[in-house]
DNA sequence: GTGGTCTAGACCACC
DNA sequence: GTGGTCTAGACCACC
């Protein structure tokens, strides 16, 4: 799991973390029982401090996704899965009602807030491409 | 600008405030250099208290949408319009992809994004046409 | 009196115009008496809202510094180069002690400080003279 | 860290708060992750409201130095040792600018600029070490 | 009259 | 327990 912290991103960086955790989780490649990486390696990796990895794996403590044993690391909960399932249907539905009120607010046309999603997807199909190419290259 | 505090809303009060300027500067209702209502004279409209107002006010200025100046009221700044625009824009958009991702990670079709947007887009038509009723009946 | 804005700058519109008047009335280019430009002149001068000069003229009335007359104009009053060396004096000793706090919040050394005000001094200085042989092209 | 609320110092309550919070973050008595004292904590040490303490830990935020977490507490961010870095240093440049321009307005000499920069100083130091010599004899 | 600040006390959401 | 929001009421600075 490599964790690409982007500076430039409004979202907080252990925010940043989280999510690249969640991700793995949810496509499955972390599963129950899982080690994850040290705070120490992930802080390394990221190049972020070691106080923001610890804030992250907090929060995915919260999250009921992952649990941490002092001395041994953190490792994925066995309702972590479902739990990410759970939390991801809601967040969507959150996601598509703001966004849906804040293009009311510009005066956009529904239409036109179907074309940046669309527009969203296409974009995001090809980093995925392009980042599945790289790594086949590293 | 008549502002509409809606109670069971679970936005804050405060922000559905913000949100009510920051509609009235992107309609250009407001332009620059006009004189917000006093925060006195929204409180008493929406019923809130003042210090609920005065937050408001706060925060449209770090919004860089409006300047308060004690002892003359709140106007609307020269890069008030121009400053919505972008705010809107980049909200947007960053919603959008956040959005796009969720489902991505959720194994959701964008097909299947579409149709929530668009079930959202009805649910806040019918709330609208609901409300703009209810007060053709006051 | 050509009024300058820089939209760059932090510091609000409407001040900058203020400021541009307050300047103009501590060099003695307006005295007592004299008309100042019509709010629909400076507004087409720095293009600029005719709402933001309006806002600039009514903050130079509370200064004490010109007085509004409806359907005449406005003037410098006569008690206005006094009131603009006041208001100066203290404004100087205000800046003076945040400077001094904030640079000692950043560990920054008295010389240090010094040397900071001695280079936008020349900074300054350097500005004029170049605006002064501009002028002359003009 | 400790905080020392001067109630005879114009500064507000919730500012004074702000500068003691940006200047462990600029000493590096904070760093990013780093947890900050809950707002509970620092109103009943600082002896004011729990409100006032809010504004503060919201005004650091907007800075963007911390983020709140509701139910974990305040937290460095990442980017907020150079934030306020930033911010310091622009500030102390803006503040030296306008100080010159002001001086010059008023055909003030470098020379006498730096005479009340420097009367300035020796007031701060005075006033810090009686501050100290207060707390001692505590 | 205008916005700015502060307290006291309450209730809330998330944890 | 943590921060977030809100009210009621007070006093302030600048106007």
């Amino acid at each position: 799991m490599f964790i690409d912290i982007d500076l430039s991103n409004p979202k907080p960086t252990y925010l940043q973390i989280v999510d690249a955790v969640r991700r793995a989780i949810a496509t499955g490649a972390l599963e129950p029982g899982d080690k994850l990486p040290t705070i120490r390696e992930v802080a390394i990796q990221a190049r972020v401090n070691r106080n923001t990895v610890s804030r992250s794996y907090l929060e995915l403590e919260h999250l009921g996704l992952v649990y941490n044993r002092q001395g041994s690391g953190c490792f994925v909960s066995d309702e972590g899965p479902q739990r990410e399932r759970e939390n991801r249907g809601s967040r969507i539905q959150e996601l598509a009602d703001e966004l849906v009120l804040e293009a009311h607010l510009a005066d956009q046309a529904v239409e036109e807030t179907m074309k940046i999603i669309q527009q969203s997807a296409e974009r995001l199909q090809n980093e995925s491409s392009n980042r599945a190419k790289g790594h086949t290259n590293e």
